[in-house]
DNA sequence: TATAATTAGTGTGTAATAGACACTAAATAG
DNA sequence: CTATTTAGTGTCTATTACACACTAATTATA
């Protein structure tokens, strides 16, 4: 941070305000969803937004994500990355507000999360069938945050953060599929999933005919790493700073 | 941003500072630099640090970095990509100060570049000889700077923002490896480069003996453009938000 | 008991790529 | 003419991605 020039004190000047903006993932109906909240009053009365709010002034930025996180849908101990900050002066009408966006990714429980279906001021999203217009730049923010997602599922095992503790490995494979956009090869994916060696064999799940499925689970000792594996070489995500 | 709750005016939270922070990067005597000013006073004291400043109330945040970037360095135009954003409570023990983290590669030209080789109080540093000890988290933010520097030489034609218009194709791929911090094989870098097409070719260059060197240029019309061309599929960013 | 349905894989061929390393070609100074 | 320097090209091997066909296992139910 900080001056070279001999005199200033801090505490003259101006200050922005500063917020983090949680973007929240989940899926759900085997769809990616994201929770937006609909906004009571001005600016942007009645649009949805992006949840999200003022940084206490002992607050880490993460530790204020993970407290905005929590008040929004009960939970804790979810994925959390830094997006990206979005400052341009008059993005907020009442102030200067200078934003840091975070991603989560959690794991979709209806009994922790406390967002009902009905609720008419919060709620989750398709990605694919998002409103028409969001508060603020937070249609900016929220493509960003897909883009981060997609390319970062690439080369690591961001997907498992969206799983329940048990899944089958079509689960898994459709889960990229929800957040790449596009089908995989049901062969090399097994293949492939195999290799890293991440999953650890658990039991069976029957219903209906066919063979049963196996659930499978991520490694413990691996579970909360960013263990890197790489799905695919190909692509690079599009945007940078 | 933003609440949810019924009422507030965010006048009357209080603000944290905000500022950015701009880690410059160049090539000079063939070695990739990094510039740092020596703080005059409190806090730190006699301490390098990454060169930064307060954001004005009106400005957007990439407009400050390119503020301070000219006041340091007297160069504009040139690539800046916002790197992270660091906001721990107590990095700084005047007040709570929220730093913006931008990179910023320039080409190294003595005339332009107004940093004086005796300068004692800015100064560039090779990456391989930093100061012992930086001011504030500075450390961090630098390391955290040269893994994307890295991590984004693979994939993306950011290299060609530390040479000169006009450069060898050896030049070219001493660059790389001055970054990468490994030596890359001859033949398969002129072949890669040549296959990506994103050269084009100028005169020749005679010194010494031997066969002139060629010189070439990036492709006029994609020399500002984030041009995606790949350089090797293996490897991955370590570090994530 | 036969069969349809479902999950769970394996086998294989092609094309592209990475990476190592040897080799040729061109131009120059002395 | 020769040493030196840049500028490439040739080629072999091992790995990978990708497509797609195929087999195997297990179950409900007709």
């Amino acid at each position: 941070m900080a001056d070279d020039a001999s005199t200033y004190d801090p505490s003259k000047y101006e200050r922005p305000s500063v917020t983090v903006d949680v973007v929240i993932f989940t899926l759900y109906n085997r769809e990616l969803h994201v929770l937006l909240v609909k906004r009571g009053h001005w600016p942007y009365e009645g649009y949805w937004a992006i949840p999200g709010g003022f940084v206490n002034m002992d607050e880490a930025l993460e530790q204020a994500a993970r407290r905005e996180l929590e008040e929004e849908t009960g939970v804790r101990d979810v994925y959390l990355e830094q997006l990206f900050t979005f400052g341009d002066p008059g993005r907020d009408p009442r102030t200067r507000v200078i934003s840091v966006a975070y991603i989560a990714l959690v794991r979709f429980d209806a009994q922790k999360l406390r967002v009902s279906d009905e609720s008419t001021d919060v709620r989750w999203f398709p990605v694919r069938e998002l409103p028409p217009a969001l508060a603020f730049d937070h249609e900016k923010i929220l493509e960003f945050a897909i883009s981060r997602l997609r390319s970062k599922l690439e080369y690591t095992t961001l997907a498992f953060q969206l799983l329940p503790e048990y899944f089958s490995i079509l689960e898994l494979k459709h889960t990229y599929e929800q957040i790449l956009g596009e089908k995989l090869d049901k062969g090399n994916f097994y293949r492939k999933i195999k290799e890293a060696d991440v999953l650890e064999e658990t039991t069976f799940m029957r219903e209906g005919r066919g063979r049963p499925t196996r659930l499978w689970r991520f490694k413990p000792n691996r579970s909360d790493k960013q263990f890197v594996f790489r799905w695919r070489e190909d692509r690079v995500e599009s945007k940078s700073g």
